[in-house]
DNA sequence: TCAAAAGTGTTAGACGTACACCCATGG
DNA sequence: CCATGGGTGTACGTCTAACACTTTTGA
């Protein structure tokens, strides 16, 4: 019977030297045959007595000492030449945690984070499945609030649209940008603002967890932040 | 080690006694524990040489006699609860099929339609599955050309048109549709019309089938009549 | 000639995009 | 008072929904 593996493909922003925001993920170096030597994604094989999301968000918490602000399965990868040496079937989930979260603690000799536009060859499949990964954020980046996946609790609107910028690759006009959120009725000003910047200080926003809708599909619920929520999905 | 299986949800429409177009899928009867006797998803165990896709094409062919005119990965469900007396992994497809290619053979005591929102209880959880794949189907009509699927070869714009009505449930402005349909460049006229209706006789189309696009994420691609599609999917 | 569906035309409103402009703060 | 981003106003083009209307067939 074939194996059954878990992973997880964490991305986090980062700013690059000018400044943008970058999308980056973690990898682990791998210590056995196949590929043994070369990145991959964190993950590991499934357990009797785990549940597949439980283990996905372990993998994430071993890799990053984080808790996911958003996760969400992927794809299940399972053809049957992606692994030399034994067939393997991979459940992928995808996630998002906070920059600002993340525990420098866990950048190691084994742990390491790429830009994801600039990644080495990765073990097995992994690269065409973080290409699949990146499409999907992208796309639900566009009709979805994941957003604040990326963020803190409290942020500044152009800290969010920063987020959807460097995730969409393009600029968006901040005054459409912010009445589209605002008439989004997702976001609540908090009141306070952003003091210490060189100009008009900016509104401190949070996001509505109060009218926190499910999907449609009313399947793959994840609320560890009440991170979830969709109006309507385009995807492959 | 957890068991791994593969199940697929089929749909296909067939007129109910108004001539309105109505989802149907078949369900096969288990004849072992768990759940012996209660209808469930067609389906079985992963065996070591065979493909994701292979197994879920396999198992619809051993249910209804035929090759999908649309196959997509549903989503892998694993939860510890979902099957009494030992873990079950499943990877779940849908596909659709046209009508009137089933083979009426294939209905027999242990393979049985019914209608989507009519069902029986079925075992384990595949009534939610089911949910979850209609939710699917519904969100990709709106912006994928799937809606063939479940058309033969050359079909008439109120055909299709009803094929959207059935799954989306509201009735759509033919002007406004064929318009729709029409600028998209999915469809070509055959230049032939079809006779014996008690009206104009209206013109049969096909699909364009040379520009064949795959998705954006350039993953799940599956062309067994060139099915896919992709613009941009809104999901869960 | 009538019914029914095929197929075309037209219009009003919603919506996205572009961009001009004022506001509030630090230096 | 100047630079900078925060925040608001507005106008134009495109898309969509609604619906009137003409066309072509069978009966």
């Amino acid at each position: 019977m074939p194996e059954l593996a878990v992973s997880t493909v964490i991305f986090t922003l980062r700013p690059d030297e000018t400044g943008a925001m970058q999308l980056w993920l973690p990898a682990v170096k791998r210590i056995r045959s196949p590929f043994d030597g070369m990145w991959a994604l964190p993950g590991g094989p499934l357990s009797e007595e785990e549940d597949l999301i439980a283990a996905a968000s372990r993998t994430l918490l071993e890799t990053t000492g984080l808790k996911p602000r958003y996760l969400e399965q992927l794809y299940a990868f399972g053809s049957l030449e992606r692994s030399p040496g034994g067939r393997v079937v991979s459940i992928v989930y995808w996630a998002l945690v906070a920059q600002n979260e993340i525990a420098d603690a866990y950048e190691c000799e084994n742990v390491s984070w790429f830009a994801a536009d600039n990644l080495p060859n990765l073990a097995f499949d992994h690269n065409l499945i973080v290409e699949y990964a990146l499409s999907r954020l992208r796309n639900k980046m566009e009709y979805s609030r994941i957003a604040h996946g990326f963020l803190g609790d409290t942020f500044t609107m152009a800290q969010l649209r920063e987020v959807y910028e460097a995730v969409l690759g393009r600029a968006l006009d901040p005054g459409n940008f912010r009445r589209e959120m605002e008439s989004s009725g997702d976001l609540v000003a908090t009141g306070e603002r952003l003091i210490g910047t060189k100009h008009r200080p900016p509104q401190l926003y949070k996001y509505d967890t109060s009218v926190d809708l499910t999907d449609q599909g009313a399947l793959p619920t994840f609320s560890e932040h009440s991170a979830n929520s969709i109006k309507r999905e385009k995807t492959a």
